[in-house]
RNA sequence: GGGCGAUUAGCUCAGUGGUAGAGCGCUUCGUUCACAUCGAAGAUGUCAGCGGUUCAAAUCCGUUAUCGCCCA
């Protein structure tokens, strides 16, 4: 049956995904040869995840590794599963109810939750697809899932994650190395939970600056008095207020104190002294205490900086360190509290502490509502603006004129100097001098939530942290130590900056969907840390429990996913065989969200490293190296790819993009290049199919012993190009090892190789020939099907006897055996003699079909032999009708020069000679340009003395070649000069 | 502000000390039976600038400029 003449990716990839499938190519352990395992965890996509170029990529490089070693014959497994993505499943699942006009909260949390699991039943499996569409070899029999076997889990979700998530928080718990703390933590008031450092984007925002005077406490004045940088006095006056700048206006309700740097002689006579913050009813005003921290810019806006430790986290710290009350103004929702005792009375508790007379506990001060009663229940950002009105009609904005260049925008311009047009009218003074509040237009850093894109609130909240600097050290040791791999290195220093500087990480989240922490409280707010509520109860004898509501953060049981996925806390075969797992193939940018944290937690939790390696790579960007975004509409997709070119080019892409540390740019002009080798690939087999190579073929793991040059040069071919890439996957160089072969395979194999055979298939060596060609062809597939698994499958199951798939053929093992370095040199030769005629042939414009006579003028012994063993190819492919030796060039010849010997072909009357002399002379040029270098070298003694033996002896052997090159060279010209 | 990185052909990028490469694009020619998703031939570089180390620097060191990314 004759091969069509393109492969048919689409019908054939699903036909092979279900070829594999059947076969269970890909089950743990499956074309296991020998006892060395191979082990890699899928970084586990969220389960409301389909597949972008990003995982297109991820996995492209992590199913190369995997097929190159389960055809190694390693015990190989690629452990599969998906993340239950708390914040996002959540999300997508209460837009799914929004949709029939159905919140949550109008369901119970056990409802709510088995409608996210019907959900995930439903839409939960997408990515699956899509990764065996890519050719993924995952063991899909083995699928995790970070919630599986959680309560309330429908069946088919047995598995026992949940048990492994539990029994880490209540050991670690245990040791200390978790805790429940009121800390100031990002809040997302989307979805009114807490989120992580790590999930908040920070953004330069158009933002703005306001001024406020805080009057000095009972009318106390001071000579306040600014220098400039030369110490000249700019100022100097007296004050009964200190000068504050905010971006937030509305926390001015929850300030603490005002704190100035204790350099800052500005402010020297007034630390100490207590302020009145300007907001709120005038008989309730609050006084707060001057102090002095190292935090405080004097030379950033006044100097002086309002201290609101329960909404910034700079402030938290001076609080913190100076004992300051940090007083909570908002709720969930980010509005302004409308809870607990009026606003009168808490500003008298409030004004008792400033003054020293009492002091409130942590959970008096949160109980402590001191927003004033007629901004209660209002937006932050109505409170704001009505904080501002509010000091601005009391006349304590800080004031300045009206064309301030600070205002930015809303600055009266000021008129223009020369020739004001007719529509540059003169602003009158009165405008322009004018007095306004102080406002600056400035840009500032907001954080934002990474998913809900509404900006974070810092609060001060109960939540729970892992003590990440208890479990820090060991994951910096085995890195250090080189237990563990990142590469590239510069990951390294990311990853030691990062852990040096570790912050606790708070990991409870007010979500429903998720592990629910593993901690009771008895009715005096005791906890009971335990795995279930039966052994908390026995703890707690016979006391009523309520159990904490929150979840984990979902990172804390990714975490786990290297023991996780393979049965722990049950001792399992796969754990023992598997784990650690050999290398992560991951993105930079969760180095430290997830890499960082699954070290310290299998350090922490069973002591071992969780892989030996980490590959890390870079976002896909377009073709010009921007990010993929839906805004700006340049988002590529993987399965349009595939369907337009076919997974296998997609995936060569990948894998020559795969530099380390490179930036990952697609262009589809490249994945369109790649195509084209597919299909080189498949008609170079499909032309050894029409001269009847695969008749009789089995797969040969030796290759046949050849006896024609041109067979043991492509054998020898074969072996480098083996070793090239072989060397390249172990060091994770995929764009050496796809470059190597893209160049062996269509530079080697089809450009010359192919075109050798031709003549010999009727000759004496024809049996030979067709049995290194499918013997190469084989190894072409072999070696190619990592990175292009699907058209190698294909062509593997057209073409001879195979025993088993191309997935579990038997990968090579052989190197310098093969390597004949008598063959390569003369087939160097050859093609050196069939590139100078062809080369000379276009330059001159001579017809390319007109077939020509050749005329051998010298030739040495070594040429003799080369060309006599391979006339039939040179006058194939040099186009040659006849060789004769002549005693001199022939009158109008070019003239073709090779190692050792001179070649003529005589076209008189047909090319032109002044041509020809041109071509000549170039070519002799750019030798003696070359020679010259070298031989500038070697006149250098200290060069002679000092480079390396061999560096010098082949600047030798090059000046030799360059200058006999060079010699006939002269000689051709002399010649047609002569004649001419 | 701190950290990490990049700058090589028109474009996208390889290149860890021995005198610069690939793919795409471009120019010319060509449908002889594997392939026009092709073949043959060809042109193309102050390796960002400056200084240093070295017999030798795209490569190592310092510095400047420009551009990224991460963290404040």
């Amino acid at each position: 049956m004759a091969m069509d003449k393109n492969f048919d990716a689409t019908t054939a990839e699903a036909r092979i995904v279900a070829l594999w499938d059947r076969e269970g190519a890909f089950a743990a352990g499956a074309n296991k040869r020998r006892d060395d395992a191979f082990s890699i965890m899928i970084p586990p996509p969220n389960v409301t995840g389909s597949l972008h170029m990003g995982h297109a990529f991820n996995n492209t490089l992590q199913d190369i590794l995997v097929r190159w070693h389960r055809m190694r014959g390693f015990d190989t497994l690629w452990q599969p599963g998906q993340d239950h993505a708390g914040i996002a499943t959540q999300m997508v699942v209460e837009r799914e109810l929004a949709k029939e006009g159905k919140k949550r909260t109008d369901f119970t949390r056990e409802a709510f939750l088995a409608k996210v699991w019907e959900w995930k039943a439903q839409s939960g499996g997408t990515i699956i697809g899509q990764l065996q569409r890519l050719g993924c070899s995952l063991d899909w029999s083995r699928n995790a899932f970070t919630m599986s076997g959680a309560p309330g889990a429908p069946s088919g979700e047995e598995g026992n994650f949940h048990d492994a998530v539990i029994k880490v928080f209540v050991d670690m718990y245990n040791k200390g190395l978790i805790y429940r703390g009121k800390r100031l933590v990002n809040w997302d008031p989307h979805f009114e939970t807490a989120i992580s450092d790590l999930e908040v984007e920070n953004i330069e925002t158009d933002g703005h600056m306001w001024h406020f005077k805080y009057p000095l406490a009972g009318g106390a004045t001071y000579r306040y008095i600014e220098k400039d940088k030369e110490g000249a006095v700019i100022v100097d006056e007296m004050r009964d207020y200190i000068s504050i700048a905010t971006t937030r206006p509305e926390t001015m309700l929850g300030d603490g104190a005002v704190a100035v740097h204790p350099s800052d002689e500005r402010y020297a006579p007034i630390v100490g002294k207590l302020c009145e913050i300007p907001v709120g009813p005038k008989e309730h005003r609050r006084l707060i205490p001057i102090i002095t921290d190292e935090y405080p810019d004097p030379l950033f806006g006044s100097g002086a900086v309002k201290i609101t430790g329960a909404h910034d986290a700079n402030d938290y710290g001076v609080a913190k360190r100076s004992g300051i009350p940090m007083y909570r103004l908002m709720d969930t929702r980010a509005q302004m509290r409308a809870d607990g005792a009026a606003y009168a009375e808490a500003a008298a508790i409030a004004g008792a502490v400033a003054r020293g007379e009492r002091t409130l506990s942590e959970a008096e001060a949160d109980a402590l509502n001191l927003v004033p009663d007629h901004l209660r229940g209002l937006d932050r950002y109505a409170a704001r603006k009505a904080v501002i009105d509010e000091i601005t009609a009391e006349g304590l904005a800080v004031m300045t004129v009206a064309s301030d260049p600070r205002l930015g925008a809303a600055a009266v311009k000021p008129a223009p100097a020369t020739a004001p047009g007719p529509l540059g009218q003169e602003v009158p003074d009165q405008v322009r001098d004018a007095p306004v509040p102080l406002v600056e237009e400035k840009k500032i850093m907001q954080p934002f939530g990474d998913r809900s894109k509404v900006v974070i609130e810092p609060m001060l909240t109960d939540q729970w942290f892992v003590d990440a600097e208890k479990v820090v050290g060991p994951a910096l040791d085995a890195v250090r130590s080189g237990r563990v791999k990142i590469m590239p290195e510069s990951g390294e220093k990311t990853y030691y900056h990062w852990l040096e500087n570790i912050e606790p990480w708070c990991i409870s989240r007010q979500l429903w969907w998720g592990h629910q922490i593993p901690v009771w409280y008895d009715e005096d707010g005791k906890m009971y840390c335990a795995p279930t509520e039966t052994e908390a109860q026995d703890m707690a004898l016979g006391k009523r429990l309520t159990r904490d509501p929150d979840v984990l953060d979902t990172w804390f049981s990714s975490g786990l996913w290297p023991i996780g996925t393979l049965g722990w806390p049950e001792q399992t075969d796969e754990l023992q065989k598997y784990f650690p797992t050999s290398v992560l193939v991951t993105g930079q940018d969760i180095l430290f969200f997830w890499v960082a944290r699954m070290m310290m937690m299998q350090l922490a939790v069973v002591d071992q490293i969780p892989f030996h390696h980490v590959y890390l790579h870079g976002l896909v960007r377009d073709a010009k190296g921007k990010k993929m975004s839906k805004s700006l509409g340049n988002v590529v997709d993987p399965l349009e790819i595939i369907d337009e070119y076919g997974a296998d080019a997609l995936r060569f892409t990948n894998a020559a993009m795969a530099s380390l540390g490179g930036v990952l740019k697609l262009d589809t002009q490249r994945i369109a290049g790649y195509r084209n080798f597919t299909t080189k690939l498949w008609n170079a087999c499909r032309f050894a199919e029409m001269n009847g190579v695969w008749e009789g073929h089995a797969t040969q793991s030796a290759p046949p012993a050849a006896q024609a040059t041109v067979n043991r040069w492509i054998i020898a071919e074969t072996a480098r190009v083996r070793e090239t890439v072989d060397a390249a996957l172990a060091e994770y160089r995929f764009n050496d090892a796809a470059q190597a072969l893209y160049a062996f395979v269509w530079g080697k194999v089809c450009d010359w190789y192919v075109e050798f055979a031709k003549p010999l298939f009727d000759g004496e060596d024809a049996a030979e020939t067709r049995a290194t060609m499918a013997w190469v062809l084989d190894q072409c597939m072999v070696l190619l099907h990592p990175m292009m698994p699907f058209i190698t499958e294909e062509l593997w199951g057209l073409t001879g006897q195979r025993d088993k798939l191309c997935a579990h053929a038997d990968w090579p093992e052989y190197g310098a055996e093969l390597v004949d370095a008598e063959a390569m040199r003369e087939m160097r030769w050859v093609i050196g003699l069939i590139e100078g005629v062809r080369s000379a042939r276009a330059q001159l414009r001579v017809p390319v079909g007109l077939k020509l006579n050749m005329v051998q003028l010298d030739l040495d012994m070594q040429g003799r032999a080369a060309l006599s063993r391979n006339m039939a190819l040179v006058t194939k492919l040099a186009r040659i009708a006849s060789l004769e030796e002549v005693g001199s060039l022939p009158k109008g010849s070019i003239t073709v020069t090779v190692e050792g010997g001179t070649f003529g072909l005589p076209l008189e009357g047909v090319i032109d000679i002044a041509a020809e002399r041109d071509r000549l002379e170039k070519t002799c040029a750019k030798a003696e340009k070359e020679l010259g270098g070298i031989e500038g070298r070697l006149r250098n003694p200290k060069f002679v003395a000092s480079a390396p033996d061999e560096v010098v002896d082949e600047a030798r052997a090059r000046v030799l070649v360059l200058t006999e090159e060079m010699a006939r060279l002269r000689a051709a010209i002399t010649q047609l000069d002569s004649v001419a």
